[in-house]
DNA sequence: TCGACGATGACATTTCGATGACACGAGAGG
DNA sequence: CCTCTCGTGTCATCGAAATGTCATCGTCGA
């Protein structure tokens, strides 16, 4: 799960993603409707936090701009108090959810997951494939009801896998939802935690290896 | 656990702070309606305990404003004895207790740990996990039946923990819970806490860290 | 058979938790 | 008023776990 934060307040810019990033989340920031325009345009997100007041305008109106032209990633807006009267103004542009300045962390990042699980459309909390269930609340995997430890990456990998059964998913999507943008795509961080992943999932080869298109799940023999 | 006091006469705004702090509660105070507004929006409390009269006005109302919104947590307001026949009003405005001016500080401090059990919905008084038990009203905990002897703090840290078992509980959530607004999120108070109650919960390993995301309570292991 | 791509082990770097030492203030008792 | 003790918080440091980089090897398929 990848998020966007969009937010000029220094102090803000720094705890937010600080506390996105421990329910183990990857986040970007930016400080501009600018520069979000254009992380939005490079990179695929599951959320956008927006702070409602930017330096270059209104961030409801870039949104309801977007909206228009199909754009449907949700949106949290941050709204100060004294604007209290532009919630509902938020909605009408297309934001999914707001939030009042001052927030408890807590509650941001429940919303922000909450979000997020929206666009998964109705994504169930615990995903499961063949004897893997995966649980997205708790962060909890099992495999023939063993309990596994994975690190936040390796996790996060696998729950982009497992949404996705089956399907051949490709290096640089995986890059892109699970890396921050950091990240470098020509290097084989990939590779590496798909190869800690299997040696942690032990027993019978889930994740195969699709030559030239990337990894797919998988519960039977190298057919087709 | 941790409290809100919302009180305006000087002295009050001292002893009873002072009282509950003795029975291991973090307090935060507020002087105004308007500042306890900002506090609860902030924080998150179990408890918050009102003068009924406060320079901006009568915070029973206020209170009937926030439950219309679905705010759930308790309150005790303190009445003036003159305004007796307020008592009922209080608890139509969703107060779940009372106290007359002046009250015993005893009475004050059961009455606000009844709330804050309360809260958790029936929690019942004494607290078990593997071999410890943990009795939130004579705030008393045993190890193997072996009474240790806890700080305010460790023994805050540790009824949060129980409340919990098995959930990873993160350092925020901690500090949100078991210490006032003065504590800084950022410094590792928590681990210093979590370090002090381990050595004296002598015996097999009991609270684990869970890397990125806090700390939880278990009994036993998971395979890697 | 060759070449591209994936697998893997070793190693470097970064992040985060654990820990000991110390600072500070409140309160008890001389 | 001083001093001692205890609770609590801060800091610096250590070390382990997580993550990333690199070199090399193996293998699949054209």
């Amino acid at each position: 799960m990848r998020v966007l934060v969009v937010e000029d307040d220094e102090d803000l810019a720094v705890a937010v993603p600080a506390a996105l990033r421990t329910a183990a989340l990857a986040v970007d920031v930016a400080g501009t409707i600018a520069a979000a325009d254009e992380a939005l345009w490079v990179n695929s997100y599951d959320c956008v936090v927006f702070d409602r007041t930017l330096p270059d305008g209104d961030s409801a109106l870039y949104v309801h701009h977007r909206r228009k032209e199909g754009w449907a990633v949700p949106v949290l807006f941050l709204t100060a108090r004294d604007t209290l009267t532009d919630r509902v103004e938020g909605f009408e542009h297309g934001g999914d959810d707001y939030l009042i300045k001052p927030f408890a962390v807590a509650e941001l990042i429940a919303r922000v997951l909450s979000l997020c699980r929206r666009a998964g459309t109705g994504r169930p909390p615990v995903l499961r494939y063949a004897d893997v269930e995966l649980d997205t609340g708790r962060r909890e995997v099992r495999r023939a009801g063993v309990l596994l430890t994975l690190t936040a990456k390796e996790f996060s990998v696998l729950e982009y896998l497992m949404v996705r059964p089956e399907h051949a998913v490709s290096r640089t999507d995986l890059i892109e939802h699970c890396w921050d943008e950091n990240a470098d795509p020509r290097a084989n961080v990939v590779d590496v935690t798909i190869k800690r992943l299997r040696s942690k999932l032990r027993g019978p080869e889930l994740i195969q290896a699709v030559r030239g298109r990337g990894y797919r799940l998988t519960s039977e023999g190298s057919a087709g």
